[in-house]
This record gives structure tokens, C-alpha cells and sequence, in this order.
RNA sequence: GGGCGGUUAGCUCAGUGGCAGAGCAUCUCGCUUACAUCGAGGGGGUCGUAGGUUCGAAUCCUUCACCGCCCACCA
């Protein structure tokens, strides 16, 4: 046998893929027989709208460890790969292709939108496919499913449907988080806090003085509001004031709420309810006392009618209009402009949210919630590393109903209904099916039936992600599957996506989706910056494993890499790992030349320090297998690193050197070391999986299988 | 405003009551027929601060400082 001195992973890796694919055993169907206890992974679907980045290989090195290791252990392992329509996140990447060619979406109608960026992520999810299997993900490909599949689709009609039903589901004209530069509403979740420089006016009104940040929202004021213990204001409460306004002399009422800080600006606040969160929780509470809520902003960002002269201006515009115009009505006092407070803004431009009343789909999320909080506090759910179960709990004990419905094109659209012949300004008609198209209003019978226009927030259906891929009429034996062992995903997503899952889930099967979840941090570069393309320090996971190796690229994303924190990886370290694999191949090397004349048939007698060494094997084997289930796989691999470096190669291989030499002793020396380094191979194999198979196969061994892959475990 | 995490060797980090560790980097020596993508050996830390508990503290408790993150309706 004629063996390369260096380790060639680019000659191999494709090689080892294919064997892989040929025996059929990324399908756990097709398992030998002593697979049964179903251990599954749902791979957490990449955004088909680009490639792979390097958090996209961190998941899937670790998620390939567990199931391999499972694979090994005897289980029917089943990871499910799958791909993200990524709505909302889609449209924006399409759209800004769109602009690079000078285009926009306005330019086509809606079904052609869609049609050209279903194209554009058919295209990315064959690539992003490829690179998948270039980290050697051992994933069951015939079950790969897009978030857009029938069958996803149709359990989130469903969902929905039964939510409506059972009174889960309301449409209100309610404030939301609207992006007026990105078109639609967002939840509470993809607003940012940022802090921001901005002016405080202090404007009068009447007798008082009021600070605002928003002066180009006083049309829309519909009270004055103080604290309720506030003795300066007592006298006014109740009471209707005339106050000087750029459009006139007005009347309005002031109001107590506990909201209402005494000790900020003077003690009194103007309500503008159709503008501001708070405003328009005191509205909820002085219904009775305050007119309807004025809105004064469109969702262009443009000033409405009801700003009288500015009407048409921009919101931004307007505001340094209005204060200049205040100012020479002599009615605004002063401005303090370094004032710093934290604003909302939007998670994708940074545009400042406007806050904007608009009919929209929430979910009453308490009853979710609960069962959700209970399945972890009980210990269904177990969320690893065990500080994000407090993390996930505050979260979920102080959730507020979702909104989930978004103006966008790319998307599942919300199969309700309104009927234009029964609904009028004060009550709309809706009808919500499971997907199909009504023939008629059930109040009215009347045909005159449309469809809401908006699509479902991505979450909505990607938190149906387990049962939706896992329990269908079509392919009944797939619900083994379900609930499946591990969710591993980052912990950024721990409330968009993995609470959604275990409410959902809980509410759709009565079932938790999965019994631990595992979370890993965020990939930085050596100087712990975040990576980014505009920084210019990204590290492309499928360059790097073509120059070193997927295994070299694999095992430096789990050595280091510690349950729930942020990791460094650099290319330095990137390249001792590709001298590790080499070591091993090296190692197999060493042993081919020695034991030419090694029979797997021989029995050979051990002498004490033979056995003395298998025995260590076996130890360390031990501690690693305990790591492994103890999701310790950083641990696990540093101990792998370490054994069959530090201890096997330097020191066991040295001291047998002389031993190959002595013909009585050389036999049992050769049973030993070979039986140690196959279980080494072993150990390895979830790691690195590539160079492990590809010596696996060139090995003498008795019951030598297939693959590697489907070995025994060597604990 | 509330919460969480971090602070250990030049760098990245393990280590949670019993003599301070790993990898990388560095220095010295060695091209010995598995591997120079290697081997042998060395240097390097008052474990953020101040106090407490203990026979014994990097580890437990308290204080402070600095860094990072998450949540939050101060106009």
C-alpha cells in the first residue's frame, strides 16, 4: 500500500460523501438492525436567500456530532434538513438586488414578485444544499422539506384556523411597530433599542409647560395627562383647558394616570394615542374621558390631513416645521437638545419604528404561554446551558400577544376573508378557512369576498416547524420522530423561534417539540469582533474547508466552542487542526508500514502491559462518551485531541517502536495498537468524520462494515 | 430601570473547596526511515478589586471596578 505522506483532504472528501450516500444511511430507515431507538435532529433551515456563513457551520458540526454519535450508539438517527423561505428577510436581500439593477418590486405585480424570488431561493437552496454536504453533514436528504412545502403550509392554515376558532386569534386596530421604510408592521421582538441624541421641546399648553421629543405629533393630541398625586395639578384634573395650537385655539382635557412621571420634565405629559405605546395604554384606561385617537402620521411617514398645513410633509420634515413655527407663535418655551433617551428603531435600516394604529392579526398569547413555561419548569424542556432556562422563563412570563401579521409579498398569505357586503367601519366581517377560498359570507351569503392582503410573520410558521415536518397523514412513520431529542440552534433565536416552537407545539400536539435544547454563541474573529462583510473579517466556511480540510474547519469550531458563549476562530487556528488531521493520518500511517504482516485472525497473547494500555483506551473512551451526552463536545474533543496526540501518538507509538522489534512481542504489540487506534477512529469519527472514514476503509479489521458511520460505538 | 454573563499565561479559553491547566504564540535543541503539517525540552500567571467563611479559596459569601449581552412604555 503506497501512502502519501500529508493528508489530502481536497483528493477525498468528495469521495467519502458519495460512499456515504450510496449505503442509504443518512435515512435512518435504512439503518441495520440494531438501530431502533429514534434519536432526531431538526436542522435549524438555513435562509435560502445566500450561502452558508461560518454560524452556519458551527451548527452543523455540532448537530453531525450528536448524530453520528447517536448513529453509532445504535439509534435510528434522522436529521431533517430543510431551508427557510425567510420571508420578510428574503424580500429585503431580493429587493435590494432588485435596485443594483436599477429596479424595484413596484415595478411587477405581486404573482410575479413572487414568482421571481421563488427562483431566486430554488437557486440559493441547491447551493446552499452542496455546501451543506461539503461540511459532511450526514442528513437525511430525501426528507429535505422548504418552509413553503404543502405540508408546512397547510399545518399553518390549520393552526390558525383552530386558533380563530377557539378565540385565540383577534383583529384590532392596535398600535404597532411600523417600519414607514420597509412598508410593514413588525412584533415587539424585531424592534431595536437604541440610544439616541435627540431635541426636547417644552411647548406650552395653557398653564402648563409639556416636554416632547415629537412635537409634530401634537395634532393628534387628545389630552394632558399628570400623575394622580401630583398636588401642582390637582385643580385641573377632570377639567377641559383652552390651548394656543399652530391650527388654533383648542379645548383639552387633563387626565391622572400612574403612568405619568412626576419627577420628568414638568409632570405633565401630552396623550397622543395613535403616536406612542404609553399614550395609547392611557387611552385604554380613560376611554370614557378621551376623544377617539387622531392620527396625524400615514404610513408613508407623511403627515396626514389632520396636521392642517403640514398635511403631506414628512414626519421628520415636519417636526423641525413645527417647532420653528411654534417657536414664532411664541408657544414653544425652549429646546434642550442633548437629551438622550432610548428610541425604537428597525432591526433591518435603523430607521426610527413609527408607532402606527393599523387593523392587524394578534394572538392572545397567555394561554400558549403557560404550558410552555410549565414544560420547562418541570423539566420536559431542558434548556442547556442552564442560565438561558432563567433568560427563557423571564421572557415567557412576561410575553405579550403577537402580532403576525406583515405587509409583505414574500410570504404564507392569511387565508381570512373579509366580506365586503356585512362589514362596515365599525365591524368587520371575517372569514378564516384552512386555506380554501369560501363561496360565500355565512352571515350575508353574499359573494363579494376578499382576501386580507398581508402574509404571516415568518415565525408564525417556522414555530411549526416540528410537527410540521414531522406529522402528516402522508408519511405516518415519520412520528416515531417526533418529539425529537435536540434543538441546537443559536441563542439569539431563543424567543423568535424555540419559545414559539414549544407553545406551538404544545398547543398543536399537546406535546413538547423537543427534549433539550442547545445553545450555541456567536462566532467571532480573533479580535472577538463580530463578523461582518463590511468589516471585511468574515472567514467563508466552504473556502476554508477547501484549502484545510472540512474535518480541520469542523474540529476548531467544537474545540473552544463552550455551551451558550460567543467563540474566536481564526485561520491560524484553523490550520493546527489541519495538522491534527494530518497527525492521524500520519498515525495510520506509521501502523500500515509496521504491521504488514498483521493478521486480524490472529489471538495473540497480551502481555500485562498490553493490556494495561487497552484498559486506558478505555478510559478515556469513557470520559468521552460522558462529555458527549453531557452536550460537553468542546470538552469531548479537546480529550480526543489530547489521547490520541499527546498520549497514542507520542508516547504509546514511541515505546512500541522497540517492542515492533522484539518477534515475541510484536504480534500482541500489533493487535494492540491497532485495536486502539481503530477505537481512536472511532471516537474521532463524529469530528472528523471525512479522514476517519477514508482510513476506516483502508484498515485491516475483522467485521469490518460498510462504513464507519454505522460502527459501534466503542464504549 | 431590571436581568444575565465575563474578568485565570502574550492570545483564545478550561478548571467551581485540596500542590495553578490546555491549545496557539515564544525560546532552545533535533531534517532519528509515520508525520518538519514533526519530535524533545524550557520560560511565562500575587486567578480584576477589597473584605469575609474555612485547616485549606481561582473555586463559597459580600463589596466595588471594568467589559459584553438581553429585556424594558421615562414623554
Amino acid at each position: 500500500m503506497n501512502i502519501p505522506k500529508a493528508y489530502e483532504p481536497n483528493k477525498k472528501e468528495k469521495k467519502v460523501y458519495k460512499l456515504w450516500e450510496k449505503t442509504g444511511y443518512f435515512n435512518p430507515e435504512e439503518l441495520p438492525d440494531r438501530h431502533d431507538e429514534p434519536f432526531s435532529i431538526l436542522m435549524p433551515p438555513p435562509n435560502a436567500n445566500d450561502p452558508l456563513h461560518i454560524g452556519h457551520a458551527v451548527f452543523i458540526t455540532l448537530q453531525d456530532i450528536m448524530i453520528r454519535y447517536n448513529r453509532m450508539n445504535g439509534k435510528k438517527a434522522l436529521w431533517l434538513p430543510g431551508a427557510d423561505h425567510a420571508g420578510f428577510e428574503t424580500q429585503v436581500v431580493f429587493e435590494r438586488k432588485l435596485k443594483e439593477k436599477g429596479k424595484s418590486r413596484l415595478d411587477m405585480d405581486r404573482d410575479e414578485f413572487y414568482k421571481q424570488v421563488w427562483d431566486y431561493t430554488q437557486k440559493n437552496r441547491d447551493l446552499v444544499r452542496d455546501q451543506i454536504k461539503k461540511l459532511g453533514a450526514s442528513c437525511d436528504w430525501s426528507r429535505d422539506t422548504f418552509t413553503l412545502d404543502e405540508k408546512v403550509v397547510n399545518t399553518t392554515y390549520k393552526t390558525f384556523k383552530k386558533m380563530a376558532d377557539e378565540g385565540l386569534i383577534y383583529r384590532k386596530k392596535r398600535l404597532v411597530n411600523y417600519c414607514t421604510n420597509h412598508q410593514t408592521a413588525f412584533s415587539d421582538l424585531e424592534v431595536d433599542h437604541e440610544e439616541r441624541k435627540t431635541n426636547l421641546y417644552y411647548i406650552k399648553y395653557g398653564p402648563f409647560i409639556l416636554a416632547t421629543t415629537r412635537p409634530e405629533t401634537k395634532f393628534g393630541d387628545t389630552a394632558i395627562a399628570v400623575h394622580p398625586d401630583d398636588r401642582r395639578y390637582r385643580k385641573y384634573v377632570g377639567k377641559q383647558i383652552k390651548i394656543r395650537t399652530l391650527l388654533g385655539e383648542k379645548k383639552i382635557k387633563v387626565i391622572a394616570d400612574e403612568a405619568v412621571d412626576q419627577e420628568f420634565g414638568t409632570g405633565a405629559v401630552k396623550v397622543t394615542p395613535a403616536h406612542s405605546e404609553v399614550d395609547f395604554e392611557i387611552w385604554q384606561r380613560h376611554k370614557g374621558e378621551m376623544p377617539e385617537p387622531i392620527e396625524v402620521i400615514d404610513k408613508d411617514g407623511k403627515m396626514t390631513d389632520a396636521a392642517g398645513p403640514y398635511s403631506g410633509m414628512d414626519a421628520k420634515k415636519a417636526r423641525k416645521k413645527v417647532a420653528e413655527d411654534m417657536d414664532e407663535m411664541g408657544i414653544l418655551q425652549r429646546v434642550d437638545d442633548e437629551y438622550e433617551h432610548s428610541m425604537s428603531v428597525c432591526y433591518k435600516c435603523g430607521q426610527e419604528i413609527e408607532p402606527l394604529l393599523m387593523e392587524q392579526w394578534f394572538i392572545d398569547i397567555k394561554p400558549l404561554a403557560e404550558p410552555a413555561i410549565e414544560a420547562v419548569k418541570n423539566g420536559d424542556v431542558t434548556i442547556h446551558p442552564d442560565n438561558y432556562r432563567k433568560v427563557y422563563l423571564h421572557w415567557m412570563e412576561n410575553i405579550k400577544d403577537w402580532n403576525i401579521s406583515r405587509q409583505n409579498w414574500w410570504g404564507i398569505e392569511i387565508p381570512a376573508w373579509k366580506c365586503m357586503d356585512c362589514s362596515t367601519d365599525e365591524n368587520e366581517e371575517w372569514i378564516i378557512t384552512e386555506g380554501e377560498e369560501p363561496d360565500e359570507c355565512p352571515e350575508c351569503g353574499g359573494d363579494n369576498l376578499e382576501q386580507d392582503t398581508d402574509v404571516f410573520d415568518t415565525w408564525f410558521s417556522s414555530g411549526q416547524w416540528p410537527f410540521a415536518t414531522l406529522i402528516n397523514e402522508d408519511e405516518p412513520e415519520l412520528e416515531k420522530y417526533f418529539p425529537t431529542s435536540v434543538m441546537e440552534t443559536g441563542f439569539d433565536i431563543l424567543f423568535f423561534w424555540v419559545a414559539r416552537m414549544i407553545m406551538l407545539s404544545l398547543y398543536r400536539t399537546e406535546q413538547i417539540p423537543f427534549k433539550d435544547v442547545y445553545l450555541h454563541g456567536l462566532v467571532r474573529d480573533e479580535n472577538k469582533d463580530k463578523m461582518s462583510k463590511s468589516k471585511g473579517n468574515v472567514i467563508n466556511p466552504i473556502e476554508v474547508a477547501e484549502e484545510y480540510g472540512t474535518d480541520a474547519l469542523r474540529m476548531s469550531l467544537v474545540v473552544g466552542n463552550m455551551p451558550g458563549k460567543d467563540m474566536t476562530i481564526s485561520e491560524n487556528e484553523i490550520k493546527g487542526y489541519r495538522n491534527y488531521v494530518n497527525k492521524i493520518w500520519n498515525m495510520f500511517r506509521f501502523l500500515m508500514m509496521r504491521c504488514q504482516d498483521y493478521d486480524p485472525k490472529n489471538d495473540p497473547k497480551l502481555s500485562k502491559k498490553d493490556k494495561e494500555l487497552l484498559e486506558e483506551f478505555k478510559e478515556k473512551a469513557k470520559e468521552i462518551t460522558d462529555d458527549l451526552d453531557n452536550f460537553q463536545f468542546s470538552h469531548a474533543g479537546e480529550k480526543l485531541y489530547h489521547y490520541s496526540w499527546h498520549r497514542f501518538a507520542d508516547e504509546i507509538i514511541e515505546e512500541s517502536k522497540d517492542v515492533l522489534e522484539d518477534e515475541k512481542k510484536k504480534a500482541a504489540r500489533q493487535e494492540v495498537l491497532i485495536s486502539i487506534f481503530a477505537g481512536i477512529l472511532k471516537l474521532a469519527h463524529p469530528f472528523i468524520p471525512l479522514v476517519t472514514e477514508e482510513i476506516y476503509q483502508k484498515m485491516p479489521l475483522e467485521d469490518k462494515k460498510e462504513t464507519i458511520m454505522i460502527e459501534e460505538w466503542p464504549v
